[in-house]
DNA sequence: TTGAAAGCGCTAACAC
DNA sequence: GTGTTAGCGCTTTCAA
């Protein structure tokens, strides 16, 4: 059937292990140069292709990567993921994508898959901020990166955006325009971009001397639309002076809000500012097109990947953060405030 | 260190061969009820995960299943590769998700990569009408299920959306509601559904007594923003009497014409209305609303994966497409024609 | 520098 | 019904 190694050691008249050692990762592991080429040629000749399964079960490591992602339909994760792939694939590495809907059963289940199936390493994307399986995977000393989320403890390799620059980005664009009222509608704070933009946003919002009372936050617990809705709603009925515009979360939970402000027969930018978090694919189509502090999503996958190349090849330094740095983005989904607009500029 | 098969067995006090025989798929392969519970619950004391690693090399099966999508960054291709990989993973499967680009170089390697891997089956979402891939896949009888796209030949397994009735179900809203000038702008045509989708065009126009002319039909390139915007601009600087309406090739190809149209002062829907294709992720909140013609994408992907797992237990019935029902999603990028909206309805 | 031998963890054909 | 045996294809230690 296949062709294997002896067939290929056959045909050079060489042991198994002569060939094992030409043709294996090192390249020349002490093989003569004459015997070498025989056995390339013969590989050659013979289409030989290494079974990776027999190569895994012998060394242990499965040139594979688990890669851990909440949902691949969201749009976030799409260039993320492959800038893992991309750079994985290159490094001969292949990928193992596994969604696990946030659900930590499904992140464990999803792990021991990953775990029983050898792979050398893993891209986490899911972690929450304090997170059972990220410890764990340390704890033994894994080959671990996290990805757009961290965890609580900084002890630990990681990619990451800026969200504190980002924020101010933000809010420093919306005081420009001339908002002072400015909610925030956060992400889930079990989750380290929620709670760093919460954070991020009371200080920035202190940092122009506006500081938020509660009834300026409010907190989704999902990043999504829906969640958005519900949590922008939630904001708006407890009866506090609207904001003229607020910082959303993530784009999915801005376009929640979106769609909040159309329920109540409100306009956006013209009643209500809305900035995004990440500028995931189409934020420039929706409508309006969202004003968005971007996230670069595929260099950040990346990086990770590269990182856990590193550590799985055996660095052992860098267990910090790597973090990246946003910009705005500005389009239709914000403008000065109603009543701003009809002042001269201050 | 990980706890073994013999580890199991020689804790319940049997051999490894026996208890490979509880512990295996099978479930029950001729042991007695008691040995099976000593069996059973030395696993579960020692926590014994078996090795899928030894399993397929012992077995040359793998418990997974390589898919190959052109880009997963496309939104089209979450929803599908998570149909895919639920379902995959329900059965114990782990999905092997690779993007090629469109590119034969890449799926070949790809391809080539899963084989070495002894994958137990391919989901391709990236045949191309005639692709040797698929040929040859079909020639080793290899378990192959195409996705989305199809090949010419039809003695294959594949799930595709029902790309002539969903054209007609375009053709037809924009007859409805009065546009006789309907200009197709193509997918790829050495993609199936770029192919089928530009037939249907024709039929459903002759069909309605407006046989379209070479002016009327143009092909972009791939099935991108870009390629769309290209290829609009080139029908309309042809020079025909511009067209009131647009079916596009998919809804990527729907945005790039929405960008012609407003470089060149159109408004849609006013001035031209654009039918897209697919459904895909937010064409509910671009700019405006997209009308398009919905394919069930995760339905698809389970689908496919359904019609694997049946192949790979053996399955060899059945090797003609499972065509899906589109329907029509009527949105804000179609209205009757100008003129036609101050005549009274005919 | 090369050959020999052992074994990664598992399953399946065969024997008892 | 259970134990025995061999071996999937590869790497790697040890000897020569």
């Amino acid at each position: 059937m296949r062709v294997t190694l002896r067939d290929v050691a056959d045909r050079a008249g060489v042991h198994p292990g002569t060939a094992s050692r030409v043709l294996s990762a090192g390249g020349g592991g002490a093989v003569s140069a004459p015997t070498a080429e025989r056995v390339r040629a013969a590989a050659r000749e013979l289409g030989y292709e290494p079974n990776p399964i027999a190569r895994s079960l012998r060394t242990s490591r499965s040139q594979t990567v688990g890669v851990l992602v909440p949902d691949i339909t969201n749009p976030l994760f799409g260039p993320i993921v492959r800038g893992v792939e991309d750079t994985l694939d290159a490094a001969g590495y292949v990928s193992l994508v596994i969604n696990t809907d946030n659900d930590p059963a499904r992140e464990r289940r999803a792990f021991a898959t990953l775990l029983a199936r050898q792979v050398d390493g893993f891209v986490l994307a899911t972690a929450h901020r304090h997170d059972a399986l990220v410890d764990e995977a340390i704890e033994r000393s894994l080959a671990v990166v996290l990805l757009n989320r961290t965890v609580a403890r900084d002890d630990v390799c990681a990619v990451v955006g800026d969200q504190t620059h980002g924020v101010e980005l933000a809010v420093a664009h919306l005081r420009a325009l001339g908002h002072t009222r400015v909610a925030h509608v956060a992400g889930p704070q079990h989750l380290s971009t929620g709670a760093a933009r919460r954070e991020a946003f009371v200080a920035a919002m202190r940092h122009v001397g506006r500081s938020p009372t509660a009834g300026d936050i409010v907190v989704a617990d999902s990043f999504t639309e829906e969640a958005g809705r519900r949590a922008f709603r939630a904001l708006l009925d407890a009866g506090g002076e609207p904001p003229t515009a607020v910082v959303a979360g993530n784009d999915l939970i801005a376009l929640g809000c979106l769609d909040v402000l159309a329920e109540r027969g409100l306009e956006c930018p013209r009643d209500v500012s809305i900035v995004g978090f990440n500028d995931i694919p189409l934020m420039d189509r929706v409508t309006p097109a969202m004003t968005t502090v971007r996230l670069p999503q595929y260099e950040m996958g990346r990086r990770a990947a590269e990182l856990l190349l590193g550590r799985v090849a055996g660095d052992r330094q860098r267990e910090r953060p790597i973090v990246l740095e946003p910009r705005l983005v500005v389009r239709a989904s914000t403008a000065p405030p109603r009543a701003a607009a009809l002042l001269p500029a201050a």
